[in-house]
DNA sequence: TAGTGGTCTAGACCACGGG
DNA sequence: CCGTGGTCTAGACCACTAC
């Protein structure tokens, strides 16, 4: 009971009860209402606590709901569409684009950065081949929906070498100001899914392991690859836009109304 | 025993398990090798199969792990870079483009994909208001990447009223013949994190609920809106590039030898 | 038929947030 | 402090694949 039965492929419980979920979600519940919590929810439905999870997850993946600790399961607001594309076709730091500075370090690049400037076998012995990683914050709404690294090699910047800046924001629009000297000839994206770091996590204010959007950029000037960004945005959350792509809602109708 | 212990904050078993496999992934695995079963794993690491399960799941989502009932888990090659952007500024069904023509229909749209088409409410009473829905598949590599369906109005191709082009590729033929007759002036897009529907999921050879990469596109005339696009990636095999991206490697370094 | 991953259960304890 | 979601266990059965 409580799910149809004589199916020649009975769909599972979960999912089922995913569909159900979704549909109350939309009929009766306003955005930021709090839902019952999980074991009454399970007990409800008749399932494992384990299982009604299961649907939960499903639906917190999709954006609908959003689940913290101590608190309780809320009735997520639309995702919000984040410009990616168009409005930036220039060096990162321009102001009021949205991005805060956060901090930036001197560190060698990982086998995976390297391979991404491009720059890792053929440099000369002995060259500095260390990269300025630079912290960024992307804030749209009063929320931190996006987490950067970018990743300067030394050589791109030489008017930073020997830097004596503390490290923190001021440090951080030092590196940009110098990048921002060349000339931009293009650049180049990608978009994959992935799971947060624990940094990344504790600055999007998610769980460890939380889907995330990976969105890699790469920043062209005439002699190669000048940097490399490495954003990772809240999947919950966000929805990445490019071209012209306004405020357009998609994969379902949201509810205007809004909890008291 | 198995985990660090004396650690002021506990990391989950499972985030610590997801560690150590994927270091084992790049030392001891070349691509496509199969993995021990689960419940070897979950003995040999001294924990539930759940907890083990858990970890799994993570790296599965990173692409790392491929999973398949009866089978067993492989590891996964490294993603396949998917263009999404440049190339393809022009109407959907160019030849060669990587795109199977499935199927096609003439239903009502639902309100979500009304909205996204804004035709919804300023069309005149009577007016033809069906849309024709495209079936589509993208094919990279010998593999399925996508699934798309695209809805154009009745309205966009007035050339197509009482076709009678049976169900198939046929049909599905004769509306984009159609749609390429109009001018093209603009387009627009969104990505956003999902899960498979059942037939998605079904044509990506993925279970339901799988999680997908929603790539929304909309096409724009003189006129106003002419198609709309949502393509279903798979966010596990995919990665979605924009520019002039080719083959880049991020998020890991992976291993180059392939099994046997 | 044997072995795999997928689903499900009924518990337990823990970490966090707010009164 | 209590209630929430997060983690974990030790089982069970099912659906699928390949032999």
């Amino acid at each position: 009971m409580g799910t149809k039965q004589l199916e020649s492929v009975p769909e599972p419980k979960y999912w089922h009860l995913k569909t159900v979920l979704s549909e109350a979600l939309d009929q009766d519940f306003a955005v930021g209402e709090v839902l019952p919590n999980e074991r009454e929810l399970a007990a409800r439905f008749g399932v494992a606590r384990a299982t009604l999870r299961q649907a939960l997850e499903q639906l917190e993946l999709e954006g609908r709901l959003q689940r913290r600790r101590g608190v309780g399961t809320t009735v997520a607001p639309p995702r919000v569409g984040v410009a990616v594309g168009s409005t930036q076709h220039d060096w990162p730091g321009e102001a009021g684009d949205g991005w805060q500075l956060v901090d930036a370090a001197e560190t060698l690049p990982s086998a995976a950065v390297a391979k991404l400037l491009g720059t890792a076998s053929n440099v000369p012995f002995g060259t500095d081949q260390t990269v300025h990683t630079v912290r960024r914050t992307r804030v749209t709404q009063g929320q931190v929906v996006a987490a950067e690294l970018l990743y300067v090699p030394g050589s791109s910047v030489p008017g930073l070498s020997g830097i004596d800046a503390p490290a923190g924001p001021a440090r951080a629009r030092a590196v940009l100001r110098e990048l921002q000297r060349l000339v931009l000839e293009g650049q180049d994206r990608s978009v994959e899914l992935g799971s947060a770091r624990a940094d990344d996590a504790k600055e999007l204010d998610r769980l460890p392991g939380a889907p995330v959007l990976l969105v890699t950029t790469r920043f062209f000037t005439a002699d190669g690859t000048a940097a490399v960004s490495v954003a990772t945005y809240r999947a919950d959350t966000c929805r990445l836009t490019f071209g012209d792509s306004g405020d357009v809602q998609i994969s379902h109708e949201p509810q205007t109304r809004v909890a008291s």
